[in-house]
Order: C-alpha cells, then structure tokens, then sequence
DNA sequence: ACAGCTTCTTGAAAGCTTTCATTTATGCCT
DNA sequence: AGGCATAAATGAAAGCTTTCAAGAAGCTGT
C-alpha cells in the first residue's frame, strides 16, 4: 500500500509537508498543496491508522462492550453508537462478554493495547469496570457506561429511567384491578433489574398492595429464564393474576409458559414486559411492554464520548432517557375469583390439584 | 503504559530477548526466560497491538461487514464469527453498512489501514466486494463472504442451502393441498434472495402449479416490506392462499397485515417464513419457518477465514449448511372455495369488493 | 536593494515492536 | 585445556506516521 514517502517523492516535497497536508496541521501554500493533493488522489493514498495511532497516542477505534449481540436488545444500542461514532470518524470494535467477568477484564486488558479513543461499555454482572476505567483514562481513554453501572462507578453514564417506567407499568396494571402480582426480575446484583424492581415496588406500596416475597422471582434476563420462572409463579396456590417481566425476553419465555399451562393472557394472565422490542408487537397476544430508547441510549453514549475526547473536561454526565408505556392487548383485568383454572398438573404437588381461592387484599 | 525497553531494563536483559520470551520465537534459557516473565507479570505488560501490528504488516483484526446489526439475523452470524475469532486471538472490528454499497467502500476503505487478518462480509446490495478483496488478498488478508454473495465472486463463501430450504417449505405448503400461492421475495439482486425463489419455483414447477407474476413480490427484507407487499397481494382479486416469505422479518410483517385486513392465520391464509428467527415462535399463531443456522454461518466463515492466514493456500471453500423446515402453526390446509372473505375494504376498488372463485388449477 | 520579519518547508527524532545479522556464551571432544 | 560447533543473546534497522526545531523563502518598509 502507498505511503507517505511515496506520495512525497511524487509531489517533490518533503514527508512533513505530506502530513500537513493530509492533515491540515500547518498552512500549506497552493502549489505544493495541490501537487501533494494530487499525488495522493492518484495513487488513493491512506494514512496508516496504525502508525498514526502508534505516534499520537491514540486511535480512532472506540471500544464497545457488550454482554451478547444476540441479546435483541444491545444491537439496537450497538447501531446507535455505531452512527454516531462513523460519522465522527470514528469506529467501533465489538466485544462480546457473555457477562461474564473474566472475559470482560480479557477483552478491556487487549482493547487497551489498540489505544482506543475511548470506550461504551454494557458492564457485564459483578463487573469491576471501575478500576479499569481509570487505567483507560490515564491513558487519555474516555469510558461510558450504559444501562447498567458498576460498582461505585463515578463515570459518564446513560441509562433508561427504568424505575419510573416499571413504577408506570404496575401502576397501570394496578388500575386494571389487580392486586396479586408477581414480578419476574432481572439479577439482581444488575442496577437495572434493580431499579425496574424499585418502581414496581413503589407502585405497589403507593396502592397498599403488599405481595409476599414468593411473588418476585429472580432470574437471568432471558427466555429461558422468563419460562421458567414463570411456570413456578403460575403453580403457586394463589397465583398472580398478573406477572410484570423485567424484560421482554423474560417477557417471551413467560408467554410460552402460559401457553404450555394452557393459560389465556391476558384472559388467566396478564403480562407485561420491558424494552419493546420489535417483536413485542408480534407475540400472542402482542405484548404491552415499557419501551426503552436502546438506539438513543447509544448515539447518546457515542456522543459524549466523542465529546470527551474532544476535551469536554466537565463533571461526570448521567443521562436518563425517559421510557414509555406501551399499551397492547397483554394486560386486561383480573379473572373472576371463582375462575381460577387450576394449573400445574404436570409438576402434579397434591396441592395445585386443589381449587383455591385467593388471598383476600384491602 | 508499560512498554518492552521497561522489562528488558528490569529484568537486565535487551530488547530483543524480550521480544522472543514474549512471543516464544526463539528459545531463551530458563533463568533469562523467568526474568522476564516476572517482570512482565509485575507491571502487566501487554504488547502494543499497534506497534506490533506496524512491524507484522498485519494485526490481529477482523474486520466484519454486515448490513444491519439491528436485523435480527445477523448478530447470530456475528457471535458465532466472534466466537470463534476471540477464541484464537482475533478480534472483530464491526462495520453496518445499511446495504449502502457507498458505506461499504467507505468502511473496507479505512478497515485496510488497520491491517486486518482478514474480512468476513456480509456484502450489501450491488456489492463490488470482489475488487475490494483483491485489494485486501494482496496485502495478504483473507476474505470470506457470507449469506450473499456478490457478483463474480470468487473467494471462500459460507451460504445456506437456500434453495433447498425453499423448495422443502414450498412443498410442504403444496403437500397441505394450496395451489394458489403467493411469495414474497428478498431484493432481487441479493443472491439469497434469489436461490429462494428458485426453490420456491422450483417445487411450483414440479406440483405443476402455475401461478401469474404478480403472485411474486419483490421487497426490502424487512417487516415494513412484508407489510405492504402482503397488503398487496390479500388484495388481488384470487388472493393467495399461502404466502411465502423471503425471510422471517417480512413474515412478520405479513401478519401484521393479515391482522390488519381481519384474516385469520393459518384458517384464512396460510404463511411460511425463512430464517427461523428465535421470535418465530412467540408470534400469533407461531410461525412456521425454514431455519437456518447463522451463528454457524458465522463460526465457519471465521474458522476458514483463520485458517487462510495461517496459511492455507488450497482452492475457494464453499461451504453450505443446511436448513430445515421448522413447522408451527402459521401454514394450514386451503380455506374452503366459497370462503374467501372479502377483503381490501380500505383500498375499495370496487373490484375487491365482490367475492371471486379462484382459478381452478388441474 | 537590503535588513528584518513572517510564513513555509524540511529533516530528523520518536513512538513500540519484530527480525536479522552479529556477537557472546555454552558444551563437547580430543 | 584448547578449539570448534552449536546455542543463546544482543543491538540496530525497519515499519509509517506526527511533530518540533531549524532552515529557507517570501514579503515589507525604507
């Protein structure tokens, strides 16, 4: 590939001469400009992002670490920074840590090494991005985190308000009637999960509505979870008559459980989910969900990032972007007392075999 | 950061010893070699992946260039291709070209500054990729081509059996005793997109069923084409019984239309989609769909693509997975004759509005 | 036309590795 | 113990850019 020197030779004047050029760094009368202009058209020239970044300290490539690109929700984040990294010139090198730890430090410890400009990262659980980061700022790196923060992060931050959008979403499946809810929350140690369990509580504190422990399930964010739990929350005697998922994808995974018990949601059912997918609009029924902004959630990461980099030294940035109800047909309201279809014959307890009423609430 | 004049300082030894205890190219006594290793294991040494890369004419990048993060096919490719390159040391950088073929340049343009290892490609719509790689082969990077491929290509590629796979989805839909069958089919410059509907022809042609052009689609792979080319077609006056789509997201965008017209799925029409996207089966009624394994798309792709830099000099790979028919509830028999709703109401041709026969096939 | 000043241009150094030709050390044999 | 062959360690060059100090060229005013 063309290099410096060549396009100097060509154009007849020095290398420093082709790096002002090429990068503006000094005024450069006409003539010379042109010949060099001209020379690097002709043969294409690019600068090695290698050894400019090995001589400034510093190179173009942001560092974007996220738990698990096949997670429908991280992508759209992904895209959101992607946009506005590129356009600032700006590119982004993806790492996947499957929330796990060690994969996350291994992924940090390298990425280091490619001296990004910066970096977005999506902590994984127990993450300790904290002391990394600051090894990434003493090295000029800025470091954001979304979503979800560390341990005692002191960062920029962009996150969803997630406590307000679960603390609408029960409030609104409060108002259809319901007083028995189980939650299917996100791990726990994740700061999201954590909030979105917040405003579900707030919500039912403010309605005097008071659930026993065993009507908030813990799980990981995902189908396979959702399903799961969702089974143990429906054969409970006193089942809920609605179920707020932490996400969309618990969300999923609790649609298939009630198809397996042969439950109608939202007739035996409610649900509501987090995130609004794309797909929350497909499911059967479509499913009411709290949207979250994953896109601007990453423009607005990328976008202080490059502001960082730029020389923004202010105090930390924390931006909450607002979520929104998203009303569909998943949520209706309690069946009659006396409908409770019984449920759970596979695991088949002697228990669940027996019709029972519901706990009376005030 | 710390740097190899520091550990060859401490541990009394010279730059070049460093260099060889580091990457075991070339055998250093014991007592030297433990010198080294603990002074590089006290300051955590790592390598300057950019100086490294300068000096190797090649680092430790792959660059991976795919349409659409935010599509859920392809993050399965991604991760099954990070996967698999993390695991040997490679790292991905990530380009989302919107299948705008002046993005593509844009973005395999810079990425070759970097010196990757090599490329994985997702090409987009009108792909030139095959000059490009030409330029890439001889600064000695492999190129493999994913799901697409570009024209004249004539590198290592990684596709499904797309044809196959369609032809096995439309027979099936044939076997429920439809004959009136409509498709809508991916961009018809996408080479997937055209062995579908080979397939799909194919298994017509072979069923002796002949169905008039219009019967055949042709849109972005999106829910929003889905949507309105479905519209369409539940229009005509002999609306199709059985829809095939191109892919999952038109599928679901068909179904939005079908819920949109009143038309009950599979009672009304039938419909069948590609891909098998991990939400075919929560959409209403589950979808019936041709799977295809991206994630191994993307592990393979990768793994010939670590294989060429190591070395491997044999003939063009082709590699081509399977699919397999994965069958929900979206495809069921034929509504009766004199059971075609009336549908189109909205548009109101006057036309639509009278109930047809269908045209009797033999 | 020349001194003095400003504006351009230049060449070399530095950034961190790898690699190769050399030098130095080790071990074996007589 | 000395000589030789082999193995190990070294130092410098190269890879491509940016940047800085220094030199060259241009301009102004008298």
């Amino acid at each position: 590939m063309a290099n410096m020197k060549q396009i100097a030779k060509m154009a007849g004047v020095s290398l420093g001469t082709v790096s002002h050029v090429v990068n503006g760094s000094a005024t450069v009368r006409e003539p010379l400009r042109k010949r060099v202009m001209d020379a690097v058209e002709r043969v294409g020239y690019q600068p090695s992002q290698l050894a400019r970044g090995l001589r400034r300290d510093k190179t173009n490539m942001i560092g974007m670490v996220i738990p698990d690109v096949t997670n429908p929700f991280f992508p759209a984040v992904v895209r959101g920074a992607e946009d506005i990294a590129f356009a600032n010139g700006y590119r982004l090198m993806l790492c996947n840590t499957d929330n796990d730890h060690a994969k996350e430090i291994a992924h940090l410890n390298e990425l280091r090494t490619y001296l990004p400009s910066g970096l977005i990262v999506i902590p994984s659980n127990f993450s300790d991005l904290t002391a990394q980061a600051a090894s990434y700022r003493k090295a000029g790196a800025a470091v954001v985190c979304v979503d979800r923060l560390p341990r005692d992060w002191n960062g920029d931050t962009v996150t969803a308000d997630n406590e307000t959008g679960a603390y609408e979403a029960t409030s609104y499946v409060l108002r259809q009637g319901h007083t028995r809810l189980g939650m299917i929350s996100g791990p726990g140690n994740l700061t999201n999960a954590q909030n979105r369990l917040k405003g579900f509580k707030r919500a039912l504190q403010e309605s005097r509505i008071h659930i026993g422990p065993e009507y908030v399930q813990e799980t990981s964010f995902d189908k396979h979870g959702g399903y799961t739990k969702a089974l143990l929350l429906l054969r409970m005697i006193g089942r809920p008559t609605a179920i707020f998922a932490g996400n969309d994808m618990i969300a999923f995974g609790a649609l298939l459980a009630f198809r397996e018990l042969g439950l109608k949601c939202p007739e035996d059912v409610s649900l509501i989910g987090f995130d609004d997918l794309e797909l929350a609009e497909m499911t059967s029924p479509p499913l009411s969900s709290v949207s979250q902004p994953g896109y601007q959630m990453g423009t607005a990461a990328a976008q202080i990032l490059i502001d960082r980099v730029r020389g923004d030294h202010g105090p930390p940035e924390h931006i909450v972007l607002e979520t929104a109800l998203k009303i569909r047909d998943s949520v209706g309201v309690p069946p009659a007392e006396n409908s409770e279809r019984v449920v759970g014959a596979m695991g088949a307890t002697s228990e669940s075999r027996t019709p029972r009423r519901r706990a009376s609430t005030p």
